[in-house]
DNA sequence: TATGAATGAGCCTTCATTCAT
DNA sequence: TATGAATGAAGGCTCATTCAT
C-alpha cells in the first residue's frame, strides 16, 4: 500500500506522443508542427507562448496538448520532422553520386542550399532550437545522430575507396564538416541574411576537399 | 533645465554598467560574474533565477541590479569577461609562434584545452549562452568578432607568407576553423564530457593543416 | 500577411478590454469590478495587490488579466462603470423635474445621497481613485466629462429659461457645483463618516440656490 | 523579561521629526523640503523614489532619514511648510480688508493666484499630495484645518456684521468656498495648465458673492 | 475530439530603509 | 553628521498546463 501511494504521487510518465496513424489527426499534427516552426522561428522558443502556435495552427490552445505532451515535445517534434526530411532528401540524392566525396559534396551543397532557401527553417535550426534546455538538446541528439552517421559513413566509404585520406579520424572529419556547415549557416542567419549563403558553398567545398581528399583524387 | 524635462519624459535608458573602477566594487562585480557563470552553467539561462546568482555570489538579489542593468546584461557581461580573457591569453602566446600556421595551431589548441579543462565555462559558452534571445545573440556578436578577426588575420598572414593556400577564402576558412572547434567542444559537452576533448586536438589539427597549408609547408 | 509582420514587430498594444458580450464572461467581469471596488476602497490603489482583488472576486490572480489589461485598467473600469451608472440614474430622474434648477437640485441630492448611502463607493471615488498616477487621472477625465456636461447643460438651460443668472460663467458654475459636492463628500469620508452627509444637502442647496438663481426664481 | 522582549519586538515609535533649531540643519531640512516638492510634483508621490529627492537636494539618500522619519513624513512636511506659508501670507493681508467679505475675496484671490503662478506647488497640492494613503490624508487634515477655520471665521464674522446671509451654515459655506477653489485649480492643473486660472477669479467671486452676501451688501 | 477559460506558480525588478564607514 | 552600498520584501504580470463543457 505505501508503495502504491508513492507511485501515485510520482509525476506521471512523459507520455510520448508522435505522428498519429489516423490521417485526419495526422494532418492536424503536421499543421501544428508547421505552425510551431513558424512561431518558434518568429519569436524564439522561450518568447513563443503555446497560444501563438495554436493560433497559427488554427486550433485551440488545449488541442496542442492532445498531440504533444508539452511545449518541449513540440519543439523536438518539429526538429525531428525537419531533420528526418532533410536526411531522406539527401539519401535520395545519393544514388546519383559517383563516389564518397561526391556524396559529401552533395550533402553539404544540399544542406546549405535548403536552409539558404528556407530562412524560417534556418532560423529555427540554427538559433531557436538551441535556446532550449540541456534536456532538449539531448533529446535532439538522437535524430541528429542519423545525420552524423550518414556523414561518417561517407567519410569511411571514401577512405575505403582510397579517395579520402585514411589517416583522418572519421568522427573528427564529421565534426569538421558539420561544424563548418553549421557555422556558415549560423553566421548567415545572425547577419539577418544580408547575403546569399549558397554563394559560399564552392569556397567551403574547396577547403573541405583539400582537407579530406587524397592528392590524386583532389587533382582529378 | 529643458534637458531635465526631456530626460524625465524619456523612458530611462538601460543604463549600461561595466567593470567598476573602485576596487571593492570591482571585486563584487567579478564575484557576481563568477557566480553567474556557475549558475547559468548549472541551470541554463532561462531556468536560472537571478536569486540563484545572488545566492552563489553571497549578495542580496537587489545587489545584482547595482552592478548590472538586468539579467541579460549579466549574461552578456559574463561572456565578455570570459571571451576577452581567452583572446588576451591567446594573443600573449602569439610571440612564441614561428609562423601564421603555428598561430592557428596554438589558438586551436589553447581554445580547446581551456574549455576542456574548464567544464563550467565550456558548458556556459557552448550551451547556455545560446539559450538567450536573438537580441542577446547579437550583443554577443561584438566581442566574438574580435576572435573572428584574430583567426582571419592569421589566415591572411599565412597566405601572404605563402604558407596557406592563397586560393582559400579567408572568411570561409575562419568559419571552418571556428566551426570545427565549436562542434568538437559542443559534442563533448553534450556527451556529458564522457571523454577527453584535448585528445582530439591533434586529429583536428591534422585535418585543418591539410585544409589550409600549401603542400610544401604541410610536408615540413 | 504584411499586417502580421508588422504586428509581430510592434510592441503589443495594451489591449483595451471592456464589458464582454458573453453573459457568463460579463458576470465575471462585473464580479471583478465589484471586488476591485471593495478592495481599492479598503486598501487604497497602491496598497492593494491584484491578488486581493482576485481573492475577493473568487478568481485566480491570472484571471484578472483575462478581463483587464493591467491593474490600472481595473481601476479605470471600476470608475467608468460606477460613474456611468450614476449618470444614467441621474438622467432617468430628469423627466420628473419642473425646470433646470430642479434638475441641478436633483443631481446634487442624488449624488450626495448615493455616496452617503454607499460608503465604499464614496471612499473609492473621493479618495482611492485619486491615489493613481496623473496618467490615470487623465483617463478618468473622459467619463467624468459626461457628468460635467450634464451639469453645464442644466446651468445653460436655466439661463435660457431665465431661472439662472445669465451673468454667471457656465463652466465656473459647474466647478462651484461639482467642487462643493466633492468637498462635502470628501470631508465626510475623511471624517470616517462620523456624521450623516445627506443631512447637509439642504444647506448646500440653499447656498447654491442663492449663488445661481435669479431673484424672482429664488423667492418662489 | 518577556514584556521587555515584546516591547523590543514592537515596531519602534514613528519618531516625529520637524524643523530643526540649528540653523545649518535648518537649511538642509528646507532644502530637502524644496527638493521633495519638485520631485513629487514631477514624478508623483508613488513614482518618486527617495533617491530622486536626495539627488535634487544634493544629499545622500540616507541623509533624508536624518531629517525625516520616512518618505511619508517628507510628504507631510512639504505640505505643512507650504500650507502654513500660504496661511501666514493670507493672514498678513487681512488688515487691509474693509470687511469679512473682503477677507474672503482676498483669500480666494490670493490662493488661486499663488497656485496659478506656481505650477509646481499647484501640481503638488492638487494632485500628488492626494496620491498618498488614507493615513497621510488624515495627517494632512491637521494643518489644513487651520485654513478651514480661517475661512469659517470670515464667514461667521460676515454674518455677525450683517454682510453675509445669517441663514447660511458656516461649515457648508467653507466647503463651498474651498471646494470651488479646489475644483478650479485641479481642473486647471489636469488640463496641463493650458489656460490662465487667475482669469477665472472674478467669475468665481461673482458666484460666491451671490451665494453669500446679503442683498444690501451685494448691491454695494 | 476540441475548446478556451481558468489556474497559480514563479520571476524579474524596484525601492524604502538600514548601517558600516 | 553624512554617505551610499547593500538589503530583501513585495508585487505585477506571464504563460504552460488543465479540465469542464
Amino acid at each position: 500500500m505505501p508503495s502504491m501511494k508513492i507511485s501515485s504521487l510520482e509525476t506521471k510518465p512523459p507520455e510520448i506522443k508522435g505522428l498519429p496513424d489516423d490521417p485526419r489527426k495526422r494532418a492536424k499534427y503536421l499543421a501544428i508542427i508547421e505552425a510551431a516552426l513558424e512561431a518558434f522561428s518568429e519569436y524564439g522558443y522561450h518568447d513563443c507562448p503555446v497560444s501563438k502556435i495554436a493560433r497559427k495552427a488554427n486550433v485551440a490552445d488545449g488541442t496542442i496538448y492532445l498531440y504533444f505532451a508539452n511545449k518541449e515535445e513540440v519543439l523536438i517534434s518539429v526538429f525531428q520532422e525537419k531533420i528526418n526530411r532533410l536526411i531522406d532528401d539527401i539519401e535520395e540524392l545519393m544514388p546519383t553520386c559517383a563516389n564518397a566525396w561526391d556524396k559529401i559534396e552533395v550533402l553539404v551543397r544540399y544542406h546549405i542550399t535548403t536552409l539558404g532557401n528556407n530562412p524560417i527553417l534556418a532560423n529555427f535550426l540554427q538559433i531557436q532550437l538551441r535556446q532550449s534546455s540541456v534536456k532538449i538538446r539531448q533529446d535532439i541528439a538522437g535524430p541528429l545522430r542519423k545525420l552524423y552517421y550518414l556523414i561518417e559513413g561517407f567519410v569511411a566509404e571514401g577512405q575505403k575507396a582510397g579517395v579520402i585520406d585514411s589517416a583522418i579520424n572519421v568522427a573528427i572529419a564529421r565534426k569538421v564538416i558539420f561544424g563548418s556547415i553549421d557555422e556558415v549557416v549560423s553566421c548567415w542567419v545572425l547577419s539577418r541574411r544580408r547575403y546569399d549563403v549558397t554563394a559560399m558553398i564552392d569556397d567551403i567545398l574547396y577547403i573541405l576537399r583539400r582537407a579530406l581528399l587524397v592528392k590524386a583524387a583532389a587533382e582529378e
